[in-house]
DNA sequence: TTGTACGCGTTATCAT
DNA sequence: ATGATAACGCGTACAA
């Protein structure tokens, strides 16, 4: 019952073998395969059998070539260290997933540089849409990408110029009402801690800068950062500095994100400085540990994932033609306030979370 | 000065475009791309002029089919919302990334069935390498990967009988370990808790239950676990659960993870028990808020990145036909004993860490 | 050093 | 419903 392979070079199954073993043109294997309603039922049978026996899986590279279509998305981030980034690939890999799509997934390290380089590399495997992170590409990279016409998404925050399409929220504006609901919570000595110093960290520092200065309220002093990637280490060693710089002097502290703002929180503990009544903190990203750490971080929550997965369903409608209502989605972001930031004669109530 | 492209079809450049305009043939260009030193000087830099005015990128499908070269390898791992999982990709991805392989990750949701759909996906992507997590594949899936005839690293555990290569650790061993250690600083009454129950989470958990029944202090209410995702508030409820099953009459506790480890600790804090003096806690995985958090988390650490770098390593190795000296790496692990275990009479004593 | 011929494994297109 | 033929874009092997 067997049949003879023809392609002996690498043992490898190709479309011919199976077509030969079912006696049948490669092309109704193909068809099986692809298109399984346009073949017979008695066809379809005897070349899945074929298919089962050689344990033949169908070569992709040769798929993309002839039909021009590689199910592949590229998708490129700064950081696997960074779980902002880890969430929103996880959205992106649901929908992907779902849809059939294969995610290449590139990592620039904050480069430019290594962007483009690993933008070429996305290119080169013909994806049919591209994720990026923000909007600091290279003039080659920028070239690169809109000669590439295929859909395309900007992830992360919100742009003057995109691209293409563009989905994100306002890192100006968050910052700017971090200062605010800690004014309201009567702080007036508000410090800020950043690291790494990315385009979008740099975005929360202006927003803190404008407010605290339209608050007649800023110094320079109030600013201890570091282009380091962000660790709770490296808050409460900035932490140490800010206090430092200010004698003492700071009653709230911005945290650029919350791996900052425990490291902050940690180390106030350590100094004995009680939070909130002498120092208030607040964190950015909301990630899991800020509802349940003691006391609780109020933090600038956004939704990641779902940024994630609507990137992916913005390049799925895109890719199936239909109309996109809105190139560039405002993600918003909300703060949400827990202990760390509650003025004492709130200390009492229960603090409302989710 | 222009030279008119002959692929006409969809406007992509190809090689055969840069090789007009360049006035050479297409296999020249090839050679400048791949091989340059096999390339006169001159003409080297008249290609590479026309391959950066038409902006040419090549097709790396066309490449892949025509050198059954993809530099393509695919990795699977169950989950991105465990950091665990992320940081072995992270190693994964520095290695593989500089050596100028392209990574393709797919999540397996730690369903073996899933597993395998993904690794026929990755298979008919030409892959020249793999690396997949654990031994939990289904016949199927087994099958299909030995005969892939290609590289293979199973990671994160030690397994009996591995396809191709292993590295990763024992499990049993450090679950066996955590309980020496709880037994050592005088803890009798020492619960367990555990989430997901993935293989590698219950045999840590056989790890406990062998060594506290060797004791002979071993009872099945001192084990809670839950199947639903691992997280800080789940370990808050599961000790709890903990503590009514044992009427609080428990004073250590083994998390099998650092999430849960937290969230005991925390909900812990709020219950106003003193830690260590009524209860110890031990982690899993020694994240870095392991050190930071007050009292530090005794946790078990393991060298994920270098899991990832050392499996990339074996795969490239294997890929340059370099003998490997041992196809089964046993990583080890170590104790990190911190605050959060030790008996009254060190707690004045510093901590050591690192 | 450079070029020619062919094949990689699949699918689009047109026939039957 | 099924098949024959011709690409898809590139690299191998050999020739010049």
């Amino acid at each position: 019952m067997q049949k003879i392979k023809l392609a002996v070079n690498d043992n490898k199954i190709t479309l011919v073998d199976v077509a030969l073993a079912a006696n049948v043109s490669p092309m109704t294997v193909s068809r099986v395969i692809n298109q399984p309603n346009k073949v017979s039922d008695v066809v379809r049978m005897k070349v899945q059998k074929a298919i089962d026996d050689l344990g033949y899986i169908p070569n992709q590279n040769a798929s993309s070539l002839a039909s021009s279509r590689s199910g592949v998305i590229g998708v490129a981030i700064p950081s696997l260290s960074n779980v902002v980034f880890v969430d929103v690939v996880r959205g992106i890999y649901k929908v992907m997933g779902d849809a059939g799509y294969k995610v290449l997934l590139v990592n620039t390290q904050y480069s430019p540089l290594e962007e483009e380089k690993l933008v070429r590399t996305l290119l080169s495997q013909s994806p049919e849409g591209l994720i990026i992170t923000g909007g600091d590409q290279t003039r080659t990279c920028n070239h690169l990408l809109r000669n590439a016409r295929i859909p395309l998404v900007q992830i992360m925050e919100l742009l003057a110029d995109p691209i293409d399409m563009n989905i994100g929220f306002s890192h100006h504006l968050a910052g700017a009402d971090v200062v605010a609901h800690l004014l309201a919570q009567g702080h007036r000595r508000i410090g800020f801690i950043g690291a790494r110093m990315d385009s979008r960290v740099q975005q929360r520092m202006r927003g803190y800068v404008t407010a605290l200065t339209q608050a007649g309220l800023f110094e320079t002093s109030l600013i201890a950062t570091s282009p380091e990637p962000s660790s709770i280490a490296l808050g409460g060693t900035l932490f140490k500095s800010l206090i430092a710089a200010n004698e003492g002097n700071v009653d709230a502290v911005f945290c650029a994100n919350d791996d900052l703002a425990l490291g902050t929180l940690f180390e106030a503990q350590r100094m004995n400085i009680a939070i909130p009544q002498q120092l208030a903190i607040c964190g950015f990203n909301d990630i899991e540990a800020a509802a349940h750490v003691n006391p609780s971080l109020t933090s600038v929550a956004v939704g990641r994932y779902e940024m994630g997965v609507k990137a992916a369903e913005l390049i799925i409608q895109s890719l199936s033609k239909q109309p996109i209502e809105q190139k560039k989605v405002d993600m918003g972001y909300a703060i949400k306030q827990r202990a760390s930031t509650s003025r004492p004669s709130n200390l009492n109530k229960r603090n409302i979370d989710e």
